[in-house]
DNA sequence: CATGAATGAGGATTCATTCAT
DNA sequence: GATGAATGAATCCTCATTCAT
């Protein structure tokens, strides 16, 4: 008799809303955006095709909603301002926190790493995470550099690429690399090192890059 | 047709072959499999679209091409059995080739990374390049044993997710990161560890990984 | 319910039904019967889409309805059957009616002329408006002639080419045309031709159309 | 062997164009711009719905062209200068070319008239037509005036009516107007009227406008 | 071999209409 | 009656692939 209510209303739309957000973001994370289509979504949704369509207006402003909305869910936990601990527990809380926001969003990462592979998204990557990856870069080295590293710039490099290569490997076949205790071998390599490199000579230089034949174009 | 112009016409194909190979790995690197068109295609490389399929039979087989005969150009180097080198210099000497893969052939290795993500892809890659990380893997890890390691394989998987770190970013703006003193460091860090673990107590476990909630779903 | 109540219903339901048919028949009118969503009449007719159905089974009934009942509504006016004035007043009283009836309904002529000039609501509007026409037509041709025209139906004629010319021009710039002067004008002709011509010779035919070349098909 | 020659590729392409155009004008004119469907085109045109798109890159472009391509051509003919014929001629040529570009051109000078009852084409037409619409109106009335014509605008703007009431009715159903006996007609009333207009007293005025109703809204 | 016009299945998006509340 | 979420057929458009020349 009288109409469904405003409050229904909305809770209808927001899980709908949710569940294209969470089946686009698993079928963009494993098929890749362009190769995933609007009805796969809506299948595993559960919805009409058309339903998608009062949501987003398009399938393009879907990968934005991700983007704006879940790396915003994501991202605050790397922001803590103002964290009394010493200088190697704040560096293991980030380093942890990094991996577990793997762990917990393997699908996010994921698709957050492919898009950096693809020359039209990374540029909308880059506007949205910006200031997520330089202030991240920024504390990182700093806290690296707290704690007696000589080269905090180089080991931050290195610690961001073994994150991007866990991503690559661990998101799409958890089960094969024990990342914990990579990151554990990791961990005690870098800081053991810096704690020795106070008070220890740098080795000489002991392999260089040998480029074997340049690409021809 | 003499035996002379079926030689250039088979010189030709072979150049045609060759500009849709190149046309299409610089394409599918760059913009994705899926995203990038054979219009695209036979634009880039400056030949009608019908062309391309008196090449290839499909598109997916213009990828297969790529996996098949570019990875197959890329690989025998890994595969030098034999080295009569101490395990040191062939240590450097496996890092320097694939460290020279990527600034050889980044579009190649971008692609394979793309691939690798992909749900679909992977199988086929993992198909095509099975035997050669399994070989990798067990002889970069043989390598590092021999090196002191006392953790020789997540030392290994350290060792590949840095590259696949190294993929991700340089391959996509080479111009941010120096990816040779990046290297150079972490293969310093690595060996000089390496060479005290032999003599050393190893620390304790310093840190450990929370996950702090599990995703839904 | 109530009788009152019921009656009550009956009213908003006539209220709702007109804000439908209100809205409808403007953006019918302005960009066209096929580009009008139903979205767009509740919006005008602040409504929810859904409700336009309980009113009208289809987007057609709308139009159907609008040119039952609108037209239906606009149309009596021109069957005053024994008036007893003269001639000359009656014809002066038919044009007012008509320029009258544009300038009240610019949205309904100009939506009538619209479909008119489409194949297949002209035969839905012929059915509907047929007595009209006819019965105008004879009973102005008739009035024509008794004021003296030589040639009441092409005077006929040419009066509804004019009203159909200003429907096309005034109901949308009504800005732009001076109808009123110009009607003025070509009753003023018309009146003295017709009032001449019983005295007079007929002139000549002083010119011929010359169709230059055919439309190929 | 060889590949077809570039001069028969354009000749082909040059014919699905036309058709596509020609069968698209039909269809418009008859059905609507927005009730007409690519598939139609294509069925109509004989062609695929695809190959529409190597040729147009949305359905309004067809529109477009149409209006750019068609129109173009049909103009010309009113902007004849330097006519040296005297002005009685001179106006019954043009009204001569204006009748036959209706029955040359029915489709198109329909389809005009129907976007011009559309608030969101009458902008694009005006763009397109305006210097048409002013020239012709400025030279038409000049001549009229030049004619005897005490008041040649309005009677500019009564064979504009005219002529639009003739497309709003010749151009749907040719047989039911015998539009050449119309038009000799009324060119005869206004030349007979603008001679003796120079020695005549005008008229009184006979009759005016009375609005019955304001519409509401 | 080479071209590019042509095809048609498939993908994104729209929209009249239905339905649970 | 009233709402607006939901549906799915229809529509516009794309693109891998074919084919006549």
């Amino acid at each position: 008799m009288s109409p469904r209510s405003k409050e229904m209303a909305r809770k209808m739309r927001g899980k709908t809303r949710e569940a294209i957000i969470s089946a686009s973001l698993e079928l963009f994370a494993k098929h890749g955006y362009s190769a995933t289509t609007t009805e796969e979504i809506a299948n595993k949704a559960r919805i009409s095709k058309g339903l998608i369509f009062t949501h987003f207006s398009t399938k393009q402003d879907i990968l934005f909603a991700i983007l704006d909305e879940e790396i915003e869910r994501i991202l605050p936990e790397f922001f803590k301002e103002n964290d009394p601990r010493p200088a190697k527990e704040k560096f293991i809380a980030l380093v942890n926190s990094w991996l577990g926001m793997i762990k917990n969003e393997p699908l996010l990462v994921r698709l957050s790493l492919q898009l950096n592979l693809d020359d039209e998204y990374r540029k909308v990557l880059k506007k949205k995470g910006i200031k997520y990856f330089e202030v991240t870069f920024a504390r990182l080295s700093k806290l690296i550099e707290q704690l007696g590293s000589d080269k905090p710039e180089l080991d931050c490099f290195l610690l961001m690429f073994v994150f991007d290569g866990i991503v690559a490997n661990y998101t799409v076949a958890p089960e094969l690399f024990p990342i914990d205790a990579i990151m554990d071998h990791l961990i005690e390599t870098l800081l053991s090192r810096w704690e020795k490199s106070n008070r220890e000579e740098q080795p000489k230089k002991m392999w260089s890059i040998v480029i074997t034949h340049d690409k021809k174009e």
